[in-house]
RNA sequence: GCAGGGAUACUCAAGCGGCCAAAGAGGGGGGUCUGUAAAACCCCUGCCCGUGCGGCUACGCAGGUUCGAAUCCUGCUCCCUGCACCA
């Protein structure tokens, strides 16, 4: 092994949980090297979350590092599987998307991605190219390649199947579409989380019983959400997007568990976390946070979003950049006092007025930084007022 | 096909004629405190009304019984579990 592969190899390795196997990596490397020819890298994306969070940021950071190593990346697009809809979760009917707004969800999504990745080696690929064209017979032909042991394996099915709970026979066919797709694609190497494990596994094993030279599954970690306790995922709601305003990114990164801070640095950022080790949490959070944001808008942005934090919610300072919210004339009495709960169910920041009153009678409401107790209250209206409710929304009110 | 079980608020899940806007948990929100949108503790969590032992809507759907139904009856839809069937 030359220096320069062992430098690859450590690269590739940093940060990632497991590679399935190693030795076949090496070798993959050792002849695209030799013959020049950039390796397939897959990736799946899940086509029901058009926000990018920085969890799955982690995967796409490790197929960033394939592409500048010269290799090419290929997200498959799950338009076929999306259309078929998921029946782990079943009562949610999903709404069946039109070719217009898939389309405008991929560019969205690209958008996202080339924050990351290096488009002119970036492929997309959408699986309904083939999965369309699998005919019945095919159909067959593949699931004859994989066993009902093999799927048990599954930690999930094996604990369902022996408590007697249902397994529907189309759970078997997602890790087998998804293994199909390797197969398609003739890929390399397969990237996933740790909750992708099987699947990307299985994808080696039918490739291989498809006569092809079997994909290298690179498990990169998982990041739990801002609850600390669940993996990070847009239908939890527990992520921070990419694409997220600095300030929010900001707040929400703040919001993780302590405990969490060590895992964050590693994972979403570059710092190293010896340097910040014997730091105050707070002051770790800060660095964390902005170095989050500096990836993904830029050093300016990262303090601002400091700079504003500190202001908003160390000192209580006013915050710029208020949404603007409307208030009917009407509602105005003797032209100069307005009912609190008519102002603050004008801001648009609660759902109903009882949730306005309930929020008020808890002491919640702030009208230009005097609390308000009183859900009859009237308050002296002025253009502008600055209404808070809770410790983070707020509002400007005028008059229409 | 036969026999049982089930459908309750954002989720899970109690309730099985009135005391039920419906226990409990999770989730979400608020307050206090602080180091922060952390932790901890307390509180709230259907909607409407200038708020009262107030009104309205809600316990799968449609009817019925009753002074009164989430609770009982009839029909329907959907789900689950056994058993049977199995090219």
């Amino acid at each position: 092994m030359n220096a320069k592969l062992q430098e690859a190899l450590a690269t590739l390795k940093h940060g990632t949980v497991d590679i399935i196997p190693e030795a076949d990596l090496v070798k993959k490397l050792e002849k695209s090297a030799k013959i020049g020819k950039p390796l397939c890298v897959k990736l799946g994306l899940d086509p029901t979350a058009p926000d990018i969070h920085i969890g799955f940021g982690v995967v796409l950071h490790k197929l960033r590092e394939f592409q500048d190593l010269g290799h090419t990346a290929v997200l498959i697009v799950g338009g076929f599987t999306a259309r078929i809809g998921d029946p782990s979760d079943r009562s949610s009917t999903r709404r069946m998307l039109t070719k217009d707004e898939v389309e405008a969800n991929l560019r969205d999504y690209k958008r996202q991605a080339f924050k990351i990745l290096d488009p002119n080696r970036t492929e997309f690929r959408d699986n309904s190219e083939w999965l369309e064209h699998l005919d019945f017979a095919k159909l067959l032909e593949l699931t004859s390649r994989y066993t009902v042991a093999g799927m048990l394996e599954r930690e999930d099915f094996s604990k369902r199947f022996k408590e007697g709970s249902p397994i529907s026979i189309i759970e078997f066919m997602y890790p087998l579409a998804q293994a199909y797709d390797s197969v398609a694609v003739q890929a390399d190497i397969e990237l996933g989380g740790t909750d992708q494990r099987f699947n990307l596994l299985i994808g080696r094993a039918i490739q291989e019983r498809y006569g092809q030279e079997p994909q290298v599954c690179v498990i990169t970690p998982l990041l739990e959400g801002i609850d600390g306790v669940k993996k990070m995922s847009k239908s939890i709601g527990n992520y921070v997007g990419i694409d997220e305003p600095p300030n929010q990114m900001f707040g929400k990164l703040m919001s993780i568990p302590d405990v969490l801070i060590e895992k964050y640095v590693k994972l979403v950022t570059n710092l190293d976390w010896n340097t910040l080790n014997n730091e105050h949490p707070k002051i770790q959070k800060e660095k964390m946070a902005c170095a989050v944001i500096a990836r993904y808008h830029s050093q300016a942005a990262a303090e601002a979003a400091l700079e504003e934090f500190e202001r908003v919610f160390s000192r209580k300072e006013r915050p710029t950049g208020v949404q603007k919210a409307y208030l009917e004339k009407a509602l105005l009495k003797n032209n100069e006092t307005v009912r609190i709960v008519d102002l603050i169910s004008a801001t648009g920041l609660v759902k109903s007025k009882s949730e306005a009153k309930r929020l008020i009678e808890q002491g919640a409401v702030e009208v230009d930084e005097v609390r308000i107790d009183s859900f009859e209250a009237d308050v002296p209206f002025k253009e502008g007022v600055l209404v808070k409710v809770g410790k983070k929304m707020f509002a400007e009110v005028y008059l229409r």
